[in-house]
DNA sequence: GAAACCATGTAAGTTGTTACATGATTGG
DNA sequence: CCAATCATGTAACAACTTACATGGTTTC
């Protein structure tokens, strides 16, 4: 699924600007899609164009005019349409997974830092999803964030348990280098 | 990390052709990484005009020639590099979740289909993946392929406990089309 | 007073995929 | 006999990111 859909896609469950659109990737959906305001805007002028939003603008003073979309009876039959395919598969990439893949030439701090700092990011993201859950209605959106939340917590055990199988044979560099 | 730093990283592991690079992104990297061969042999021949990998082309008949890669110093160097560099974040993008998200557009039976086919995938991926485990030597790479399993473990065990969440509120079309 | 937030948009550049081009061999 | 495996490579295309362009407001 394109930023373009999944722009549709969200705009199926509320009005919104696209910089309220870029909010949404960056809370709800942070842990599986990303999305810039270079493929956001662009894409919701593009769907206005075609008929499948309409836009109003609401004047700001001392501010651009905050264009809110709204998705048309054309736009949700679109979006169904995209809906009803079946879905592609994941796409992931990890450059913590691949650095991993090359712990044994990594001197052991480094390595052990690069650990830690994964695991606190991991706690950092559980709270945050844990914060957006408060005030969730939407059963789908509870699932993926509960999803999300699941992963974190997942790969923390998995990490905890198991770094000191790459640990043990990391490079045992004295000095650092300054 | 790029395709081409990878295949990099993948030459300090052992030599080989283009084609078994492929091979070990479809098997060990599968659940982390992606690469098609329009992406791995432009990259290969670039290291190696950089003086990063030697190649040794292996004659074979009836056949292109098998071309061997291995890393040189230089490259060895540039890796370990890339490698000090501090991680970029992970990049998901999960038309699964996507569509998750919006459950409620979808008729039940379909919404039911696509998570038994999830569930599917993800018991293949496991059965996959500790084939693999069998005959891994290095640490890292016995790490990753457990990370791996332990993934695919908490999406199944997540998905079979939080599934009706979803189902429930699911569409109750009576008759999908045919 | 600096940083982050609000608010939109474009153009250039990166990175990668898909499809094409070629063709023998092996296993079911 | 059909599909998959082995084996390499290119060109066209898609999709997205980064940086630029602009500028007031709020929070620490």
């Amino acid at each position: 699924m394109d930023i373009r859909t999944l722009c549709l896609g969200l705009l199926t469950l509320r009005d919104a600007s696209g910089y309220e659109i870029k909010k949404s990737f960056e809370n709800d959906l942070s842990d599986f899609y990303e999305a810039s305001f270079g493929s956001i805007y662009p894409a919701l002028s593009k769907l206005t164009a075609e008929g499948l939003l309409t836009c109003t603008a609401q004047p700001q003073e001392k501010r651009p005019d905050k264009k809110v979309y709204r998705i048309t009876p054309a736009g949700r039959l679109a979006f169904l349409d995209a809906l009803a395919k079946p879905p592609g598969r994941d796409h992931v990439r990890s450059d913590f997974l691949a650095t991993m893949l090359f712990a044994d030439l990594l001197p052991a701090r480094h390595l052990a830092q690069l650990i830690d700092e994964r695991l606190v990011m991991h706690r950092r993201s559980i709270l945050e999803q844990r914060a957006l859950l408060k005030d969730v209605k939407s059963a789908g959106k509870r699932f993926i964030i509960d999803y999300g939340l699941a992963w974190h917590e997942a790969a923390i055990a998995y990490i905890e348990e198991n770094r000191h199988l790459i640990e043990s044979e990391a490079l045992l560099t004295p000095g650092g280098g300054s």
